[in-house]
RNA sequence: GGGCGGUUAGCUCAGUUGGUCAGAGCACCUGCCUUACAAGCAGGGGGUCCCCGGUUCGAGCCCGGGACCGCCCACCA
């Protein structure tokens, strides 16, 4: 349908089109040449393949697909790294799940077959979230997309793996781990969170063995005592320095259990003594490891209590064993209070379990070497990170560093590539070692292992490929905060360790869109909000106050309005910056129909585009399109998306809409305004192409003077600083503000709307806008003689209104009479100030003489006024 | 327990180095179908810039204290 029969941009029936014609044009896949200097690069967060698409990744879709069709438009060769992650414990669980609908389960059809089920699920659903970055506009290298367990991402993981190993980073150790009971494996550091919870806090007596009394200790968890090993006093403790050495008879069990003196135990907290079960807390642990206590444990990776427990206990839950335990000691007498206490303790992030701290066989990493160097290229400034305030984040992080513990009991993932041979023989290479009887170990990595490796890996990293050569190290990485850590860093790691440099220079770290009640956004709250039903509209989510359906926004208004409500902090969605949106690409859509339709169809046969401004209004609207490109340039720079989709929104609205579009209604179209107007039409199109590329897309085939490239494949075209013009600027700013002052006026004088007011302009600067000035304001410039019944001030002079019955006089007096005392309110101030010695003396001269003009230029004004009132 | 950020119009948020800084969008009120757009246009009302001190000729902005709200880190039983 042409655009002059459609009078608004309908997202749903362009955006297929579109993609398909971007797709069509092989933009998306960069050819691997040139140096990574020249070339721009982003490589995407790799979404898990079990996932599907929330505002997470609709706001840093945005965020990066505006990144990469801005520098794509500045003809750097861009690619933006696509692909998904295999995301270890998610999808097993997801697959689980489906096995358990079919009355099976992973242990019946055992690993091989298991895996196997995987994939299938992956070819099944894994191409769900990469289908819906398309939806969002987004131009990801669609031809490349990886995968972080595809054949050569498993080459360069076991490479890193076994480099590591070789130097002794990688180790294998008994060590207290964070298990998740939920997921059967151990966790790192990363993947706790601490939760809030109210326990019971129990204190029981330690009888001394050698009967001369007793000692309190405190615990929530009391069924450990079945480990305790030791009871420990701050060996400063006046009150217990006489008990150093000698031992205690745990109850129920009979054990004697040593004194120790640590310095980790409080004097001034609860009882001063402290039961030590180095297996299963990590205090204990360290303080085990530092007295060289015996690690017994008595919670088995089930979750259950094990055979060490004793047979009472032995195949109890935690919970129950609690129970029995506390029951026990009552029975004995050694309880000696229960209270409810508060307290933090720690959950799995994925499973959401708490976790079991117990002590386990697993392969750690040590990050100290690898640490050092990551700190420093942050401080020195090869790696910047925006806001500049994560900076301090990250530093704090990786200068506390511990050792990272990189094994995980699952089945779906990088297989650890270390074989055993009977107890001692341990081999660790990329392939299976040579002769009979090795095995594997059953374990796998951790899913941030494999994505540590993310941008070079997907660029074909261990071998040496042309895609590293022009695209490592990437430019920009955009994130959420979250993964800072988790994600980031390790990046920075590994890509020094591995790649040889860092793996990318500017990290943008953008905010959380929370739910409209402040809330976190979640699936399971109730509270996330579907981006793609805002983009094909559909049913508000309960969040929302007011129910109904969302209308069908549209991804360039989607995109538009996650932008421009992106921040440095976190944020609540606000549906109307998306309605903003949506009123842009209206606008957009248009405006370039009335250029249309004003300039003809043969000056766009003529193909005539560029700026020739034969008046003052195109000088000015060249001139701010200059000024609008250099901002925006500047918001790209300092990541400032949402300033930077507003300033495209207030040029569009207040600049090109709102006055350069009504200027040149009077006009008649010659071959020069023609061409200008085309011209700042296109420019605009363009810029404002990253934020919203489809409808910008779909108005740049309208246009004429394109050489039959797609938008997306154009250039945006550098400021011309030759058509600054601040004098244009000054004409239409005075020639803005009188139109607008009249037009109150009018307002307030009770005027009709259509009416037109005969006067009589007595001011200077308006020599080229005078017409347009009558015709903005609606004036009839020629009764010459007749008298003045009311003056309005505009820059540089008045507007004299001739006596007729369009409008009501004493309205007109009374607006006068207001506008003069909110002259002399402002006389006033002003020379108060003035006055004050303080200021004339202290302020900057400039200060002060702009003062003084404004003071002068007040007091004319009233002069005026007063005169055409008297 | 440390660290960071926030509090500005009814709502969501901008406010660079202290001096047209009291703003935008939405909502609200008034008037307009002025033929690009009623998903539009023109005009308007609306704020103790969280509170208390201080510095300064001058504070939304700087300093001190406080209140409330977020987030991150952390091994007090």
């Amino acid at each position: 349908m042409s655009l002059q029969d459609r009078s608004r941009f309908e997202p749903a029936e362009v955006e297929p089109r579109i993609t398909e014609a971007w797709m069509a044009s092989g933009l998306v896949h960069p050819a691997p040449e040139g140096t990574a200097a020249e070339n721009f690069s982003i490589a995407i967060p790799p979404p898990n393949v079990t996932g599907a698409l929330h505002m997470g990744h609709a706001l840093n879709g945005s965020i990066q697909d505006t990144l990469a069709r801005w520098h794509r438009m500045h003809d750097k060769r861009t690619k933006w790294i696509l692909g998904t992650d295999h995301a270890g414990i998610a999808t097993q669980t997801q697959v689980e799940k489906l096995l358990k609908s079919e009355g099976s389960g992973r242990e019946e059809i055992g690993r091989a077959a298991f895996t196997e089920r995987v994939w299938e699920w992956r070819a099944q659903y894994g191409g769900t979230i990469v289908e819906q970055f398309k939806r969002l506009g987004a131009t990801c290298d669609f031809e490349a997309e990886r995968f972080t367990l595809d054949e050569g991402y498993v080459k360069a993981v076991l490479e890193v793996f076994v480099r590591l190993y070789d130097k002794g980073y990688i180790y294998r150790d008994n060590y207290m781990v964070n298990w998740d009971p939920g997921s059967g494996s151990a966790i790192s550091d990363l993947e706790v969170e601490e939760r809030e919870v109210v326990d019971a806090l129990f204190e029981i007596a330690y009888p001394l063995s050698d009967g001369s009394g007793e000692v309190v200790v405190a615990t929530v968890r009391p069924e450990t005592m079945l480990a305790d090993t030791a009871v420990a006093v701050n060996p400063s403790d006046e009150r217990y320095t006489h008990l150093i050495g000698k031992t205690v008879t745990l109850p129920l069990v009979g054990r004697e259990l040593p004194i120790i003196a640590d310095d980790y135990v409080k004097t001034d907290f609860g009882t001063g003594c402290l039961k030590i079960t180095p297996g299963h807390d990590p205090n204990d642990f360290e303080i085990g490891r530092r007295h060289g206590l015996d690690e017994l444990s008595v919670i088995g990776e089930d979750g259950l209590m094990n055979a060490e427990s004793g047979p009472e206990y032995a195949g109890l839950s935690v919970v129950d064993a609690r129970a029995k335990v506390v029951e026990a000691l009552r029975g004995v007498g050694q309880l000696r209070s229960e209270e409810p206490y508060t307290h933090t303790v720690p959950f799995s992030h994925r499973s959401g379990s708490r976790i079991e701290p117990l002590i386990s066989l697993q392969w750690f990493m040590r990050m100290d070497e690898l640490a050092a160097p990551a700190l420093q290229v942050v401080r020195d400034g090869r790696v910047r990170i925006h806001p500049e305030s994560q900076r301090r984040r990250y530093d704090d992080w990786l200068s506390n560093i511990r050792p990272w513990c990189v094994s995980r009991q699952l089945w779906w993932g990088h297989q650890i590539p270390v074989w055993y041979r009977g107890d001692d023989e341990v081999y660790c290479g990329t392939t299976a070692p040579e002769g009979d009887g090795w095995e594997r170990d059953p374990d796998v990595l951790d899913t941030w292992f494999s994505s540590a490796l993310w941008p070079f890996a997907t660029l074909g990293w261990p071998d040496s490929t042309p895609e590293l050569e022009a695209f490592y190290p990437t430019d920009v990485l955009s994130t959420a905060r979250d993964i800072l850590f988790l994600w980031v860093a390790r990046m920075v790691m590994m890509g020094l360790e591995f790649a040889g440099d860092v793996p990318f220079t500017d990290v943008y770290v953008h905010s959380v869109i929370q739910a409209p009640d402040g809330r976190r956004m979640s699936k399971s709250l109730g509270t996330g909000i579907d981006p793609l039903v805002l983009i094909e509209g559909g049913p508000r989510p309960p969040v929302f106050k007011e129910g109904g359906d969302f209308p069908a926004y549209g991804a360039d208004a989607v995109r538009f309005g996650l932008l421009a409500m992106s921040s440095t902090q976190d944020v609540k969605f606000n549906e109307e910056k998306i309605a903003q949106g949506q009123a842009l690409g209206n606008k957009l859509f248009n405006a370039t129909r009335f250029a249309l339709l004003k300039v003809g169809d043969d000056a766009v046969a003529a193909g005539r585009v560029g700026p020739t401004p034969t008046t003052v209004e195109d000088r000015w609207i060249l001139s701010r399109l200059q000024a609008v490109k250099a901002e925006a340039a500047q918001r790209i720079a300092e990541f400032d998306f949402s300033k930077l989709s507003l300033a495209l929104y207030d040029f569009v609205y207040g600049e090109l809409c709102d006055w350069y579009l009504e200027l040149i209604k009077g006009r008649e179209v010659d071959a020069d305004l023609a061409s200008t107007l085309l011209h700042v039409l296109r420019e605009t199109i363009a810029l404002v192409h990253p934020v919203m590329p489809f409808v910008t897309e779909d108005l740049w085939a309208e246009l004429p003077g394109h050489d039959g490239r797609l938008l997306a494949q154009s250039e945006i075209a550098p400021v011309d600083d030759a058509l600054t013009d601040p004098e244009a600027e000054a004409a239409i700013a005075a020639l803005i503000e009188a139109v607008t002052t009249v037009r109150s006026w009018r307002n307030e004088a009770g005027v009709a709307a259509g009416a037109f007011l005969d006067a009589r302009v007595e001011a200077s600067g308006y020599d080229a806008t005078l017409p347009v000035l009558a015709r903005l304001a609606r004036l009839t410039l020629d009764g010459e003689d007749a008298a003045t019944a009311a003056q309005i001030v505009i820059p540089g002079g008045t507007v004299n209104v001739l006596a007729s019955g369009a409008f009501d006089p004493a309205e007109a007096a009374r607006k006068a009479q207001g506008q003069i005392e909110k002259l002399r309110g402002e006389i006033k101030r002003a020379g108060g100030k003035l006055g004050n010695a303080g200021f004339v003396d202290k302020a900057p001269p400039a200060v002060v003489q702009q003062e003084r003009d404004k003071l002068a230029r007040l007091e004319a004004e009233l002069a005026r006024l007063e005169g055409a009132a008297s």
